[in-house]
DNA sequence: TCCCGAAGTTCGATTTAAATG
DNA sequence: GCATTTAAATCGAACTTCGGG
């Protein structure tokens, strides 16, 4: 088997044309198959696709993209990597645009406003073509995004709603979530919980506690005030762990007695089940401990955690089906409005909570 | 403020060249601050920036990377992003990347050949400057890369070693995080110590395997062969978790008794304690446990996993700053020999080693 | 010769318009 | 008019060359 000298990255189509005896327009024609195509006998495509796979011509995709304006590349930007709660949402954008040809641009904002501006500038400077946002524990003013409304590119959240058809959006249920984990604790028997709620400047943190208030009130069970406390704002995901701990060991400190504790997510529950664990309290013989996400530590540790899960892989792949329908939609010049998909949590129980019947 | 009508992104040089009244000639020169720059006036310069300012010009990179040859990108090759492992390596290139002002495109592998050999096509085509692959956990035949060589783009691995000076790579020192994690149970007093060794296809088992029997001959420490396992060969890094369980099941049924469990890694580890806790086994109590890696879940667990520790960011930032020194390189023409660097793991002792003294 | 600016070429692929038989 | 092929224009920026003062 022979090669062409030298890189191979410096085919051009000319290099074609000259091997295979024929103008660089025709080979153009014949490899990208274009409508013009038919009428161009198959020896010359014969001729023309031999040559081009003896040369090892790979088109230059920078030309490409100058004539046609199409770069075949999606922004995805992430709030914090370090959040676990990415990984399954990145597999899930990934695969779908692995599918559709495209390829990721990845971008971590560290919850930085700085960092968010600098990349967004450079994402649009690359044209992409639309842009995922994965906006799960959002500091920033989303406000921010507004200069994309009038950039036209076709942009999806992930985690957090903005109203207006100007962006899409994908989000888990949070009033279902959070209706779920609670019925889920009520249906073992559980009376005296204690609640962590999310910080209020999370979007989750309200629907989350409306969803939980819901079934309250439908069972007719009294939630005592004493046991409700809030996560601090910070930008740090993981810091949750660390409140979580620390409001759990308040809440022991009431000597107010609890049977169940719903966290605001699975970050915080980890913190709830180490202070309990210190305080000599075992999960879920003598506390029963419910997260919300369903991050993959939530299977691994032991007692596994039961949780409300949010599709997180699911939700990265709608949310690019909703780019690549806005994509093919710019190509058009078609309009379309923008989805607000809210997709159903699912409780997982496993070791965490116990019957207490 | 006014903004020009329409898709800003659609203003050309020319554009600017017209409401300057220069051409575009100068108008090139000026906003890129060029060689010939410092002959042009301030007069100019004022009046070129700011027609620029004023029409929103954005050069167009497709053009740009047209002539220049240059991409600005860097590809980086997962091959399972689910596995946890990755999260922080991630973290560390794109900091890395974002310094330099270079973006990534990632992609994921999922331990699949043909998407193996799809993606790296799609980025060779992308003209990526330079390629980053974790490798960590790896069950394709690596000689794959071997396309690579020709490609002369800068390439380094993460997480397995390829003889050769073409491509460069970044590992633990296998060796002695073994090493550590034995000497770490031995100084608490365990003698009777059951082993979980990983898979024999892959990369690190061996090493590591050689750091423990290091430790126990130089401590005289003998080593049980009915107390040691292997992790079975599989591509998913989360059934490493699975089997660990298993095994330690296994472990448990022979009756021959062990105080402590060396785990492959962190996974295996947790698969472990489900099991010895199942078993009625506590941990550290009744039976000390070790990982190795330290991935976010091992903090997170209670009790938290003493584990060896990879300093995953750093091995990230390393492996692009090689990358990035090979870029530089090739633009200036210089031969750069490939860079094995060996990075030292770090003991985490937490909550699953307690001391039997 | 030094300073300033413009005209024209190049990068590589696509596409329009047009030329052959 | 039809099948077959191609010269030339285009995309947008950057660089080389050149001319006028």
């Amino acid at each position: 088997m022979r090669h062409s000298k030298g890189n191979a990255s410096m085919v051009t189509i000319r290099d074609v044309a000259k091997e295979s005896g024929f103008s660089s327009t025709t080979v153009s024609i014949v490899l990208n198959d274009a409508p013009l195509a038919r009428y161009i006998p198959p020896v010359t495509k014969k001729r023309i696709a031999r040559a081009a796979e003896k040369l090892g011509y790979r088109p230059n995709q920078f030309a490409r993209s100058l004539r046609s304006k199409r770069s075949h590349t999606v922004g995805v930007m992430v709030f914090d990597m370090t959040d676990p709660y990415c990984t399954l949402v990145l597999r899930g954008i990934e695969n779908t645009l692995y599918q559709a040809s495209y390829l990721p641009i990845l971008t971590d904002v560290h919850n930085e406003r700085s960092r968010f501006e600098r990349y967004l500038e450079m994402l649009l400077d690359r044209r992409i073509e639309g842009l995922v946002v994965l906006a799960n524990w959002l500091f920033l003013d989303i406000n921010l995004l507004a200069d994309l409304e009038k950039s036209s590119i076709p942009t999806t959240l992930i985690g957090c709603e903005l109203k207006g058809d100007s962006m899409s959006s994908v989000i888990v249920d949070n009033e279902v979530g959070g209706y779920l984990a609670l019925e889920h604790l009520h249906s073992l028997g559980h009376r005296k919980i204690a609640f962590i709620r999310g910080p209020k400047a999370l979007s989750d943190s309200a629907p989350r506690w409306r969803g939980i208030r819901n079934f309250a009130k439908t069972c007719g069970l009294e939630l005592d005030s004493h046991l409700i406390v809030d996560l601090p704002e910070s930008s740090d995901p993981l810091s949750s762990f660390e409140a979580g701990q620390k409001l759990t060991e308040a809440l022991i400190k009431q000597k107010r007695p609890f049977t169940a504790l719903l966290a605001f997510d699975d970050m915080t529950a980890f913190g709830a089940i180490r202070a309990l664990n210190r305080a000599g309290l075992r999960v879920p013989e003598q506390c029963s401990v419910t997260g919300f996400d369903d991050v993959a530590a939530s299977a691994l540790c032991t007692p596994a955690l039961t949780t409300v899960r949010q599709p997180m892989e699911a939700m990265g792949a709608g949310a690019v089906g909703i780019v690549l329908e806005g994509i093919q939609a710019v190509l058009e010049k078609r309009e379309v409005a923008a989805y607000h998909r809210k997709v159903a949590p699912e409780l997982v129980a496993r070791e965490s909570t116990r019957s207490l019947l």
